[in-house]
Parts: C-alpha cells; structure tokens; sequence
DNA sequence: TCTCCTAGTTCATACGTATTAGATGCGGTG
DNA sequence: CACCGCATCTAATACGTATGAACTAGGAGA
C-alpha cells in the first residue's frame, strides 16, 4: 500500500526526478559545503527550485544514520528532579547545559530518571540508554558507581557535574572548588578571631563532603590551628541542627562558629529560620555561623546568611563545551576543570566572641 | 580506516555474529514485542546476553529511518527561553512535560531554538528537526506561522500548549480557557458595580490576545453592558500603564475598573508596582484593576494582585497525554483541549466608587 | 585522428534497523 | 515415502542521505 493516511514527504529523489538529474547531484546541491561548487550554476538552481516548490526538507534520521553523529548532548540526573525544591537546586544548571547546548549547535536530550528509578537507570534493559546521544552530561550526588564505573569502561563519552572519582579510569568532570572556598570560609573566621570552628557534615562520604572537609582542614593548617577531631560532626537530618545543639557546643566545646554543608533541599534552611526565631542564641553575636555552599532557592525575605555560592550556570556551560571538546578527534584540552565559589560575606559572621562561653 | 579513535558502537550485526544468528533474528527479539514470541527461548537468551556483554544500544537514527519509534518526545520552544523572566513563565509548563512524558516511558528531547534563532528554526538547514522524536509538544507566543503550517501539512504529529489555529488544517491544542476566565473577571467587577471597563489587550494580534477580547466581549453581554469600543485599548509597551494614563482614563472616559493582560516578563508587575507606589491612584479604592493572567514568578513580597491562573503543570502533562494519544493506532480521543484558569480574588479590586470621577 | 584533461554529473554503496516472504528441519499423518 | 504443518530462523529489501569512484562530453594538444 502506498503511503496514504499520512502523506509522505518528498525526498530528494522527488527533487531528482522533478529536476531532471541523479540523486547524488541533489544532495551535493542541498548540502551545500564542500564539493558543491563543482556544480553548474545552471543546475544548482533548477535543484533548489525543485526542492522550493515541493516544500522539501531533509530527514534528520537518514543524515544522521549516514553521519553516525545524532548531534543530540544527553543529560542524566541521577537525583529525582521532581520534589520541588531540589529542582530548584538543579535547574541553573540545566539552564547553563541548555544554552551552551544550543550554541554549539547540539539539541538536549533530557534522560528522565525522574519515576520509578528502577527502570530508568542508565542500563535499563541491560542497554546503555544514554548512547543514544553523542555524549552525555551528568549530574546528581546519589552516583550509581556500579554504573559510573560501568560508563568509564565502555569508553562512553561523557562529563560530570562536579567531581566524581572512579576505581580505575578517569572521570571528566566540571567541579566547584570546594576546598578553596571552605578553607577560604575558615581563613575569614580566623581573621575575625575564631578558634573553636564546628563542622557539620553530610553523612555520606561523596566527593563533595570529602571536599569541603579537606578544606576545612587546610583552612584550619594554614591558620596554625590544630584539628580537634570532636569538632568535625556529621548531620544526619538538617533538623537536628536546632537551638539545644548549638547551645551544647558553644558550652561543651567552646565552639564560637559553625559551618555546615547545606542540602539540595529547603531542610537545612528551614532549620536556620527556626534556630533564628527562638532567639535564644543571636548570630553572629553569641555564634558565628557559615553555608558551605548556597541553598537552592534564594528569596530576598530570606536571610542574608555567610556562604559561598557556586556558578551553577558557567558550569553547565563549561561541561558541555568540554564534553563537546571531548567528541571531537582531537585530543581534549582539559578533562578536569574546578571552577572557582564566589564569598558572600552575608551578615551571619561576625567577630568571636571576646568573652568565656555564652551564659544564660 | 577501521574505527579507530573511539571504538565504534556495537550493532545488531555485531551481536548477530556474536550469538551465531542472523541480524534478523537479533532485531526480532531487541525490539521485543509482536513477532518476537516466534523466537525459542534459548535464542533468545543467547541474543539478550550477546547484546549485554558488547554494551548494545540501537541507534535511534536507523531506528526511525525505518519507520520505527525512537521513543522520544521534542519539545520545541518558539520563544528563546534566557531572558530570565519568560524562563520562569516557561518554566512550570516544562515541568509538567517532563513529568508525563517521563511517565510516560518516553525521553524528552528539547530542541533549542534558543540562541540565534535564524538557523535554529524548526525547519533549520532545510530539515525538519523534529522529526528525530516521535511527536513534538509545541510552546510560545511568537508563533513562526508558516513553520506551524508546514508542520501541519507535512501531518507530524505535535499539540500545541495553548490554543493555536492555522489557515487549513487541524491543530492539535492544549489551550487555557482565557474567554472564560476573562469573562468571570468581568462579571466579577459588574457584580462590584463597575460598569466602564477598560481592556488594555497586548498589541499583537495572536490567540491568547483574541479569547481574551472574546471573553471581554462575551462578560460585556452577559452583564448587559454595551461595549464601548474606546475601552478597548493596545498597550505596547507595559511602561506605558503609567499612574497619568489611568488618571487621564479615570477623568475622561469615567473608567472605573481596569483589565490587563500580562506579558511573559516582568514588565507589567514593575509598572504595576510603580503604580502602587506613587500612591496618588489607590487601588482599588479609586480604580479597580485585574490581570488577564498571572505575571512569570510570583513572590510572597509582591501585592495580591486580582488575576487568575492557568495550571501551567496540568496543561503540560495533558498536552503529552494528548501527544501519546497521538502517537497510538486509534484515532484519539481529542484534539483541542480548554482547561479552566482559577480566579485568585487578591486584593486590586472593590466596589466601584459611588460618587463621581476621582478629582484630586 | 587519437589521447588526455577537466568540469560536471551519475553510479553504487554504506549507514543500522525493521519487516515480509520464504527457507529449513522435524515430527507426524495418510 | 510423500506430504503437510509447525516452529524457528534467515535472506532480502527498504528507509533517505552522503560520498568516493567512475563515467561522460567537449575541447585542447600531439
């Protein structure tokens, strides 16, 4: 049955034939480029002419069978995208991928890991999903290492959204310096006369947590100050960063500051908020107190609290111009980049406190 | 030159040789379903766990040269999508996408018509661009009409958020119901005992503009209310709903209630809340006013203007419902959907002044 | 007149998959 | 023993494009 209910498009051969020439001599025509000017000029027009009035456009597909380039850049999260605000922390970087997506003449493919996770790994069906694509931007702190590990392996051509280690084989990745900017946090308290600096990690040992902590203790070294081992905690839930805590601390510990890893989601904030309202402990009066990065969602309302934030943005940008760097022949330029954290001074730092530990 | 950079990516071929079958028989049961239950159990095995072992992904590419599904959604964007202010207008829309189409079992492909929109067009370097995905969800207000036109002719399967007509031919719609939430507003303010009206519709002539006017028109009717075609005004620029214009239309056309329709940035909300703030216009005390829609981003901070919603989300996820649809066997089950806005009551409007003309 | 060149054009094929119409083998039936 | 049916599998082909090799015509040179 000829094609009847959707109609079919015309191809070059419909142009050939309306033309009068081969096939081979349309598509020298229509694409242009190179070898193109071995045409007459005579016949180059009656091909376009052709192709105008049959309203013909090329088949993507076939041009990229043909190529074996899809020209598409994949991006997988492996967090779920959908709890609102954790979106919020992810979609500057989306935006970044997006832009530079589109200027290096690629279209973005949006991998959604987003339901039933189960099914919607990278090797869903024992086959590479992502491979569809020429390359892929990662991005997520829950990693599948199995899977990393597994991409690494077979070669696939792709970039990671902060750094991320593997086994045996290197990982490209776009990173945010962590380090500099925690150890920078440190050096600033120092400077206002802090000793006693609480850190409050994540719990689970990912690249970014063994970042800041690695900050944190060159920050402390390069202040002459010793590590006590007791000040370094670690945060299960941002909740159980409350009132009683800090109290505990500035008296037992004779901590005057606290740094703490925020979440990609508003817990950690909502904590603050909360720790801010009772009133019973003032910052930066009675206790300084430090983001080691930036909660997702910024409203003016908001406090202005100390941190730093990273370029979510420029990293997407510069991921997917490495990871464009990388699908050409050549040899890359750079396979790791760490992309500097802006200080935001903000108003919840302030010097210690000159007195013994706070008493109420 | 064999492939030699990077290693070239397994194909059925590949797995064919593999297993000691045919390419034929490799396709029968990679691509699973209908015919593929001929298949003995045993080859099966052998295909599957060949596939496994060389990392198989098809090639999406050949996949729909053939004819076949790629199993991906486009969603293409008339407007560029950076400037921050329609980004967050946008923003909710693709969510919901994302979402259903995830749901769904399909991937997202988001073709960037972003940048440089000369040569991102959807029918860019002379190749429908969409055709790479199964169906395409369309979005945006500046409608290239004669790419819309060439889509429908050529019958590719899209819907369209937001109600969209072209000159012959059917398109497939997700449409907010602006007539009659425009309607509601304006029975609204005559229930209030406003009875001069003024309508600032945006300039250009599109269809969210025109349900607008119908639903002004239609509420007109329904209260009794002739329709004084002065009241009726474009607005270019917002910057011009400025505290003097309402004043000179207060004064001269003895308007008592004002509706205008937002545009997808921020520029209306500024000129709003410069407005609020000279304070020699009170709302609603001396002039009510209403948005025909709701502003981009909406902070707790900003006034509680009178407006009403669309359901930017839903209206995403039911257009890839409609797009699925699409995409079945069956004929679908419809082609145009309306899906009602919600009023948000805020607080810019009241009861129309009793005495007469505001005279300061 | 024959060869050689060059500009202009066509031939033939490959890309990776899906699909239809056979091919193959095998056990059973008349 | 010929034949049929059944269960599996394969051969062949089409999809639309790009491209290197081969061809053609017409003129220049020998």
């Amino acid at each position: 049955m000829p094609p009847q209910g959707r109609r079919r498009r015309p191809t070059q051969v419909d142009i050939a034939r309306r033309a009068g020439v081969s096939q081979a001599t349309v598509s020298l025509v229509i694409s242009g480029g190179a070898a193109s000017d071995q045409i007459a000029e005579s016949t180059r027009q009656a091909v376009l002419a052709a192709a105008a009035e049959l309203g013909y456009s090329a088949n993507v597909a076939a041009r990229s069978l043909k190529g074996g380039r899809s020209h598409l850049l994949g991006l997988y999260t492996f967090e779920p995208v959908f709890p609102t605000d954790q979106r919020d922390f992810y979609y500057p970087f989306l935006l970044g991928v997006e832009e530079e997506t589109a200027a290096q003449g690629y279209d973005l493919l949006l991998f959604s890991s987003v339901t039933s996770a189960a099914d919607r790994s990278i090797y869903a069906g024992g086959a590479n999903r992502l491979k569809l694509a020429d390359g892929c931007i990662l991005l997520g702190r829950n990693v599948r290492r199995e899977e990393l590990n597994a991409l690494v392996q077979e070669d696939f051509p792709f970039v990671f959204i902060g750094r991320r280690e593997v086994e045996d084989g290197e990982v490209s990745y776009v990173g945010a310096d962590y380090v500099g900017a925690t150890s920078a946090v440190v050096a600033e308290l120092h400077r206002q006369g802090h000793e006693r600096i609480l850190y409050l990690r994540a719990i689970d040992d990912t690249e970014p947590t063994r970042d800041r902590e690695q900050g944190y203790r060159e920050g402390l070294a390069s202040a002459g100050l010793e590590v006590d081992e007791r000040l370094i905690q670690g945060l299960a839930d941002p909740a159980d960063l409350s009132v009683e805590h800090v109290l505990h601390w500035i008296g037992g510990y004779g901590v005057t500051a606290v740094l703490v890893e925020p979440t990609e989601d508003n817990r950690l904030v909502d904590a603050l908020t909360a720790m801010t309202d009772s009133e019973r402990v003032r910052f930066p009066d009675d206790c300084s107190i430090a983001l080691l990065g930036e909660p997702p969602s910024w409203t003016p309302e908001l406090r202005d609290w100390t941190r730093f934030s990273l370029p979510r943005a420029e990293m997407g940008r510069e991921a997917v111009r490495m990871l464009v760097d990388l699908l050409g022949d050549a040899q890359p330029a750079s396979r790791q980049t760490i992309i500097p954290c802006t200080f935001v001074p903000g108003d919840s730092i302030g010097p210690a406190p000159a007195g013994p530990a706070l008493r109420r």
